[in-house]
DNA sequence: CCCCATAAGTGCTACAATTCACAAATAGTA
DNA sequence: TACTATTTGTGAATTGTAGCACTTATGGGG
C-alpha cells in the first residue's frame, strides 16, 4: 500500500491561521479569494499557501482562486474542528481563571469540560458553570468524559506531575502555559505558550539594534 | 571587512529556554553542566546546543562542560537582559489585566512602564501602580520614556491601528496577543501569542489519531 | 608524568522547508 | 469560437536547519 507522505508539522501550525483569515473573509461577505490575496493578509507567500494545501487535496480553481466557504470547511475538517473537543483545564489561579473566562476558547470545536486545582480553597468553587475538582479526580473524570486535550496552567514546579497524571488518564495533547519543557512520550503533542521567552528573544533584536547604532557613530 | 554570519532566528528563540534552564540549575546550586545534560532537560540535542552557542563564542571547557553561572551571564548579555527594558501594555481588558498582574513579566530585564486603553472607563484607573492612559498619549509617552517594546492585548479589530501608532512613536518589537497577523516594516519584530491557533493545530493530531484507530478495525 | 574518560567546538552531510517557474485549467470577452 | 488574463497545482531548485562524527582540549587518577 502506497502511503502519501505526512504533512510537515509547520504546515499544520499554519492551517489555523488560514482558517481564521477565511472566517474573517466569510464574515465580510467575500466569497472568493486567491492564494495571493490570502497570503498578503497573513504574511505568507502565495506559493506556500498552495503548497501547504496541496498536502490535503485540490481545493481551488485555476484562473479563479478558492471559494472561501468551501476552503474553510475543508480546513476545519482537516483540523478536526468539525467535531467538539472537551478540554480539561488544570490550575485555576490568576492565569487559569483568565483562560477559563476567555471566550476565544469557547468557539470552533473547543469547550471547557472540566477544571482541576490542587488548592483546597479552589476545589468546590464554581467557575463558568463548572465545579473545580481536586487533581486526584483527574484519572476518573478524564476517562469518563473521554478528554484528549488539556490546558496546563499550574506553577512550573507542579506541571510535570499533573501532565504525567493526564497522560496516564488518556490525554494526548496539551496547551502548556507553565514555563518548563514537559517530558512526554512521542505520541503526545504539546504546544507551549511562553510569553516571557518570547519577550526575552525580542530584547535580542532591540539590544543588537542599539549596538549597531552606537557602533555607527 | 569580514562579517560573521548572523545567528538564525530559530537559534535566538531557543536562547531564552537555555537561560531559563540555567537559572533553575543555578538556583539548585549546580555549578557545571554539559550540553548533554542541559539538552535532556529541554528536549534539544547536545549538538544543537553547542552549535547554537558557537554563533556567539566559546563558553565551555572541553572535557568539562559549561560553568552554569558564566554561561547564564553570557546568554543574558546576548539577549540584552543585562539591561532593563521598559514595556508598554496596550489594552487592559480581562486579558490585559492578567498580563499586567503576571509577575513573570517583572523579572529579568522587563518592567511595565506604561498602560494604555481606549475605553474612557479604564483611563485614569490605577493598575499595579500605573495610571491607565488614553491611546492618544502613546506618541508622547513612548518617546519620553524611550519605550522600544510593547504588548498588544486589544481586540483584533483595533490591533493594527494601535500597532501603527506604536511603530510611529518608535516601538520596534511587539508581543502580540490579538488574533491577527499584524503588518509592519522589516525593522519591526513581532512574536505572536496565539493559544487558540495552538489548540486548533493540536486537534489535528487528535482527529488523525481517531481516524487511524477507526481505520485499523 | 602519562593515560584515560569526557565533552566542547566544528566541517560536512543529510534532511526539511521554502520558493521558483511553468504547464494546465478556467472565465470573461469580442 | 478563439483569445486573453488569471491563478492553480507541482516538480525542480534553492535555501535553511539539524545532526553526525571527528579533532582538540582538559582534569583526574594511577
Amino acid at each position: 500500500m502506497d502511503r502519501i507522505e505526512a504533512p510537515p508539522n509547520v504546515v499544520i501550525s499554519r492551517l489555523p491561521l488560514y482558517a481564521r483569515s477565511l472566517r474573517y473573509l466569510l464574515s465580510e461577505g467575500i466569497v472568493s479569494v486567491s492564494s495571493q490575496e490570502l497570503g498578503e493578509r497573513i504574511n505568507v507567500t502565495a506559493a506556500q499557501i498552495r503548497k501547504d494545501l496541496s498536502y490535503f487535496g485540490e481545493f481551488g480553481k485555476q484562473g479563479i482562486g478558492y471559494d472561501v466557504e468551501k476552503l474553510l470547511n475543508h480546513i476545519e475538517r482537516i483540523l478536526g474542528l468539525n467535531q467538539e473537543w472537551p478540554v480539561a483545564l488544570v490550575g485555576v489561579g490568576q492565569l487559569g481563571l483568565a483562560i477559563a473566562r476567555y471566550e476565544g476558547f469557547r468557539k470552533q470545536g473547543i469547550h471547557l469540560a472540566a477544571l482541576f486545582d490542587s488548592s483546597t480553597e479552589k476545589v468546590g468553587t464554581e467557575i463558568e458553570g463548572l465545579t473545580v475538582l481536586p487533581i486526584e479526580h483527574i484519572s476518573r473524570v478524564v476517562r469518563e468524559q473521554n478528554i484528549k486535550l488539556a490546558i496546563i496552567s499550574v506553577p512550573a514546579a507542579r506541571a510535570q506531575e499533573v501532565t504525567d497524571m493526564m497522560i496516564a488518564a488518556g490525554v494526548r495533547a496539551f496547551l502548556n502555559y507553565a514555563p518548563i519543557i514537559l517530558q512526554r512520550p512521542d505520541n503526545v503533542w504539546i504546544r507551549d505558550i511562553d510569553p516571557v521567552a518570547s519577550l526575552h528573544s525580542l530584547t535580542y533584536y532591540l539590544a543588537r539594534e542599539e549596538t549597531l547604532r552606537s557602533e555607527a557613530e
